[in-house]
DNA sequence: AGTAGCACCTGATTGC
DNA sequence: TGCAATCAGGTGCTAC
């Protein structure tokens, strides 16, 4: 569920609680959420005793520098998943709790819970590695590298090392509807099915377009509205339909109330009153407007 | 090489 | 009321 704004709102929580402390003991809930790690008795013990030096996002994906920085605790947070910060006696575990950090500041204790109802989501323990384009790392980052799960990821919409002229030319290329390539994730990171949608109605874009067809000057307007709704939607805290997301401290965002296609088949198009339509396209659910977003136009 | 399709999960909602 | 089908914000692997 979660793209980039939500995920960017959680790596700001977790920056705010997290930084500077020291992993004292990890309780893992459900193995499956340590994914890469041999088990999840590797991941507790490449990861306790270190401490945070800071939380990094490319896209979707999110890690904690440890130490000197050559590994990190990643995350990705899947459908479903959630990071919730409790102080030194934390309540008993959400149902959904597939692991417990305990962590400690100045002589201080507090927990990180992971949650994750689908478990999509996962924790690991990852070295960093060196990428061609790691000029800056991503927002947040200082440091020249990023973990190796993260290395074919993109640099995302709202990096200000995205090389654009690149990234256009990479979105015109090969025979995908321009709806399926927002959504890879190697190109151009953190765009989700949401912000796909929302990003196609502002620019006026069919999702069904040929990428191919699209003119320069449309792809470049499409990514323009992509970092527009993104950075609106980060803005307003991230977009909630539910209690499936919400910050480190429990609370839901607010730009649901500001789509205008995602979710909304059926309705009328908030720009043309035009009945707005739903359909799957690569085993996504696509909302559009047939009059606003014309195939073919522009 | 690029792309489509499916697998991975749990839970809420909808329809019969 | 019960039960099955459908849907959900993502990614990675496999087979064309």
């Amino acid at each position: 569920m979660p793209e980039l704004p939500e995920v960017e709102s959680v790596r700001l929580g977790l920056a705010s609680h997290v930084l500077g402390s020291r992993i004292e003991a990890v309780e893992i809930r459900r193995d499956s959420c340590v994914r890469r790690a041999a088990s999840p008795e590797a991941f507790a013990a490449d990861v306790s005793g270190r401490t945070i030096d800071a939380a990094v996002r490319r896209g979707k994906f999110l890690w904690l520098v440890l130490d000197g920085g050559e590994l990190a605790l990643s995350a990705h947070l899947g459908m479903s998943g959630q990071f919730r910060v409790h102080g030194a006696e934390p309540p008993p575990p959400h149902r959904h709790c597939r692991a417990r950090l305990t962590l400690s500041v100045r002589g201080g204790f507090f927990s990180l819970d992971f949650i994750d109802q689908r478990t999509f989501g996962y924790l690991d323990a990852e070295p960093m590695v060196a990428t061609p384009d790691a000029v800056a790392g991503g927002l947040g980052s200082p440091l020249p590298a990023v973990p190796a799960s993260v290395a074919h990821i993109g640099r995302d919409a709202l990096d200000p090392a995205l090389r654009r002229a690149t990234v256009l030319a990479q979105w015109r290329r090969g025979t995908r509807g321009i709806k399926q390539v927002l959504l890879d994730q190697t190109l151009v990171s953190g765009i989700g099915n949401i912000y796909a949608d929302e990003a196609l109605w502002r620019a006026r874009v069919h999702p069904a377009t040929p990428a191919s067809g699209l003119s320069g000057r449309a792809a470049g307007a499409l990514l323009d509205a992509t970092r527009e709704v993104m950075g609106q939607a980060l803005a307003a805290g991230g977009t909630s339909f539910d209690a499936l997301y919400v910050n480190v401290n429990g609370e839901s965002g607010y730009f649901d109330r500001e789509l205008n296609a995602y979710g909304r088949g059926g309705e009328p198009c908030p720009r043309c009153g035009r009945r707005l339509e739903r359909a799957v396209m690569g085993g996504r659910s696509t909302h559009w407007c047939p009059r606003c977003q014309r195939a073919g136009a522009r």
